[in-house]
DNA sequence: GGCAATCCTGACCATATGGTCAACCTGAGG
DNA sequence: CCTCAGGTTGACCATATGGTCAGGATTGCC
């Protein structure tokens, strides 16, 4: 049993250094925007001096784009529920279920990734056009498919995926509006099930889809 | 004819240079965010001299509130169709159609107002509890007499709400994404009629109405 | 135990930025 | 034509920030 407590290997504290200033910088980079977002800041949420973030991030951008590539990875992970779904009732269903998850368990990178693309993704912009572009000319090529077999109402697929990513993000990029609207309370359990419930709902029902 | 060309007035200059400064400080505030936008940027598209824009506007931050409130207060204007409808068919679909065209043609202030939400509303937070919070319940209220006519699916009207702001605004706030998406060019005219129908389709076949 | 590689950090630097100010224009009213 | 309130601006300042680095601590390996 050689660990358990404290034998972290120079490679686990390589790593667990690195995801804490990673949270960190996601944290503040969300909140303060790019520009706003100071090292310093990030080291103190850290708990780590500024010239440590250095040593494992060479400049504030390095650190920026890392941050935006892990959200990026945990945007498309979620997606695959599409593909495994045999019908839209189920696979839009589903898809929409894990972005609201999404939106709710991180909203900070959520935020980050709005504000990097209404900046014209300076950092991502390569992510844009080739991985983007791909997932969704291949989700829209389903989307069509079921449209085809009858399954759904003949809609345009573009602008469904549109809607999707901006009615389930936005519970994550306008959660403080939310809240304000909310009486000044997060959403509790219910209420995030009530929006999820209503999402779907409208969305499904939008489609011509009746589950 | 006293006024046809040069004879401005000083109080015409003045709002001049303020309108200059203002749309100047809109587009960098969107593209920058408010950290990342520096005042000598603003004065270089505004094409005046920095110490100038102190001259008018004292700070950074006075200068930011005024570009928020005048977005609010487009914001505000757009939303009267609602009201003036007497269904959900036209009172929704005209909203939609206002918002999507706010989107069109306003996309730095949307941006702006995006941002600010984002990072906690530092400026506005008293805005969105009082304004847009009786605004919001006035507009559910009308849903939901709406609803209990039997005009319209029994949503919950919040979250109807929700998904109108977060998919019009999409097309500003993500407006560069999807114009990536589009093979890099802007949207078309009949490309922008083809969003507003589709999501005035999907949204009010969504909440039960045939338009 | 020794030693090389990796890791850590306080002190420091160059630069950029928000903001100031004193001197200088301009033009409307007398 | 004079005056003076309002408008304009180049030069300047204090501060904050991203980034560097030398030297010290720690770890892994023989």
């Amino acid at each position: 049993m050689p660990q358990t407590k404290k034998p972290n290997s120079k490679k686990e504290r390589r790593l667990e250094s690195e995801k804490l200033i990673l949270d960190a910088a996601e944290k503040v980079f969300a909140e303060a925007g790019f520009g706003g977002a100071t090292m310093q800041l990030i080291a103190d949420m850290a708990g780590l001096p500024k010239a440590n973030l250095h040593y494992y991030f060479p400049t504030k951008e390095s650190l920026y784009r890392q941050v935006v590539q892990n959200i990026f990875q945990v945007w498309l992970e979620a997606a695959d529920v599409f593909d495994k779904a045999d019908g839209p009732a189920e696979g839009i269903g589903a898809y929409i279920d894990a972005k609201m998850e999404i939106s709710r368990r991180h909203p900070a990178g959520s935020k980050v990734w709005a504000s990097e693309v209404m900046h014209r993704a300076p950092v991502i912009q390569d992510y844009l056009e080739t991985t983007l572009m791909d997932w969704t000319e291949g989700r829209a090529a389903i989307i069509d498919r079921w449209i085809a077999e009858g399954r759904m109402a003949p809609v345009n697929p573009r602008h469904l995926l549109y809607m999707l990513w901006a009615t389930t993000q936005h519970y994550a990029d306008f959660g403080h509006q939310i809240e304000t609207l909310n009486g000044g309370t997060p959403l509790s359990d219910a209420q995030w099930d009530a929006a999820k419930a209503s999402v779907k709902e409208i969305i499904l029902r939008g489609i011509g889809v009746t589950p």
